[in-house]
DNA sequence: ATGAAAGCGCTAACAA
DNA sequence: TTGTTAGCGCTTTCAT
């Protein structure tokens, strides 16, 4: 058990004070002479020193770490979102603190607090649409706050999200283009902010290009029966025209696919299919499905650098909603 | 700009010293008066009191963070993974501090290192297989370091990964049953642990199940054009014997399926398939893709389990391998 | 160009 | 049952 080196033997060996070390540690070498710069370098080598950075954050009031909050860890948009988030953080010398929420609202609450007991300089969450209350009353305290994904109703946090309002157009057109003359929208419970700006797009787009009623399929239960059931209404509702169906999420995609194949409904013939995010699986099942593909790793990114903004520019910055392209991905099953 | 509220101010509105909070904070109540509880509970809510954590675990070594460092946070395999790590994690009150290596050795190297800085507990890492001197050394050292899912050739860590070997041979006994003669085995270059076992494993089948020689093709490139001549190359090889494709793991899996899709072969009828790992698309592809069911999940769950007897009970238990069984799920493609 | 000294917010040994 | 006190390892002001 041998005692961790600290910044007193390397200012020791190196004959010179701790304030000159600490110097040396945060590149202030303005005013440092040649001689005690490479003095300490040697020892520093020598001694393999490593600085603690509980002593530097908790002194300095500057931690280098970003909290993040997902909702489902498992899922491929969060890993995605992820991987986006820690290779730009990387780039700017930040560590990443992840909690996965599994959409528990409560969890949500306590990890965004712990993570504050933590000091990071700033919390990335993919809320779970539940906290709007304590969200903003975080939003009030000092530490940054970025929502991605799911925005939340008033226009407090930076906000970075897929532009779900032009690829709905496009993708109505495109399904219009087609032949469909009816567009149904499965979706799981309109609970966070994703779900309900991506519900008033595809409401406008029913009225503005299809000129149809939307008919919007909520998937409460996610059991093969539900689904099965929820998919044969939509066709019940529709007799004869031309129908297509058009999912909110990857997770909703998923669930349809696997109910159209139990079904033995095949893509586009019998039902059209768009799905949402561009899983590396879409286009391998039936002849390749249509996808709006998210930009999930951007987005990761995008916070990343708006946070960096906040931190490092510009601590009150007007919230910002940021728009990310989405692209349709024309494939088979329309 | 407010002051934060610090444990002094709590002493001082509640009428006690610093160590009273403290030891209310760590739940040592043993020889605390129902009053002093009472009022400190009191004082901490009306002022929203939240402890300092660089402060607590500066001072007591005690951060309960955990590092985790895998090499590609992207993949199904390393979200899942996650998953179990950070579920179970949070079960005994730890943080979970992530990395991403993107199979870099040299970022695996550093994150470990300032993963050190920050003073957590213990590292979890599934790492490139390119550093093992590194990780020898890090090992002397008195924070743990648990592998998950990649060994190194010497027993020196705890290590938690699927029971390859018992997997391989009930694959190879079951392509047998069906009447495959040629097994050939596809995987990325063997420059980790896992493959490494694995291969070890499928030569292992080849010899006292199957009775054939082993064919191991490596993908050093997986451009579609590399991928789809490394099949050709398996079937032509092979004449007419009924041939089978075995993947070492899911992203070979799927450049392997995307390949055949492409050539339209069909399985099971002209190649045999069978998939590692049973991610959820694997269900939906040609009828359904037979694979074996990595326990990714329980990987998670286990090596934080074990890091936590590590810290807690016994620092210098012996190493363990713990290997978690898989499961082969028959479906349409064999 | 360098150092002395005063903390950051907390814990824990020791004393009372 | 509670408080006093000396740090944890570093940063930073101020002085030289």
């Amino acid at each position: 058990m041998k005692k961790n080196i600290t910044i007193v033997e390397v200012a020791e060996k190196a004959g010179v004070s701790k304030t000159t070390i600490s110097r040396y540690l945060n590149g202030k070498f303005e005013f440092m002479s040649q001689d005690s710069k490479e003095k300490i370098a040697r020892v520093i080598e020598e001694l393999g020193y490593r600085p603690n950075n509980l002593a530097r954050s908790l002194k300095s009031k500057r931690s280098r770490i970003i909290g993040v909050i997902v909702s489902d860890i498992g899922s491929p948009f969060s890993s995605i979102l992820l991987k986006g988030i820690s290779d730009c953080c990387e780039r700017y010398g930040y560590g990443v603190l992840i909690t996965n929420t599994n959409d528990n609202p409560k969890k949500e609450r306590d990890y965004i607090l712990s993570m504050l007991d933590q000091r990071v300089e700033g919390i990335i969450v993919n809320t779970t649409g539940q906290n709007d209350d304590f969200l903003r009353q975080i939003g009030k305290g000092n530490v940054p706050l970025i929502l991605a994904d799911r925005a939340i109703e008033e226009k407090m946090f930076d906000t970075i999200r897929s532009a779900d309002y032009p690829i709905t157009i496009k993708v109505a057109e495109h399904l219009k283009q087609r032949g469909f003359t009816r567009v149904g929208w499965f979706v799981e419970p309109l609970n966070n902010g994703a779900r309900i700006l991506r519900h008033k797009a595809y409401v406008a787009a029913c009225k503005e290009v299809l000129h149809i009623e939307p008919q919007v399929y909520i998937m409460e239960d996610k059991s093969s029966l539900a689904v099965e059931k929820l998919v044969q209404q939509f066709i019940d509702a529709n007799g004869s025209e031309r129908k297509a169906i058009y999912t909110a999420n990857g997770v909703v995609t998923l669930h349809i696919v696997k109910a159209l194949q139990r079904m033995g409904i095949h893509c586009p013939d019998d039902l059209g299919l768009c799905g949402f995010n561009n899983w590396n699986w879409t286009e391998l099942v039936g002849g390749g499905l249509t996808v709006v593909a998210q930009p999930s790793y951007k987005i990761g990114r995008e916070a990343v650098k708006r946070m960096m903004f906040r931190i490092h520019r510009n601590h009150n910055a007007a919230p910002r909603l940021i728009e990310l392209e989405c692209e349709l991905i024309v494939r088979h099953s329309t």
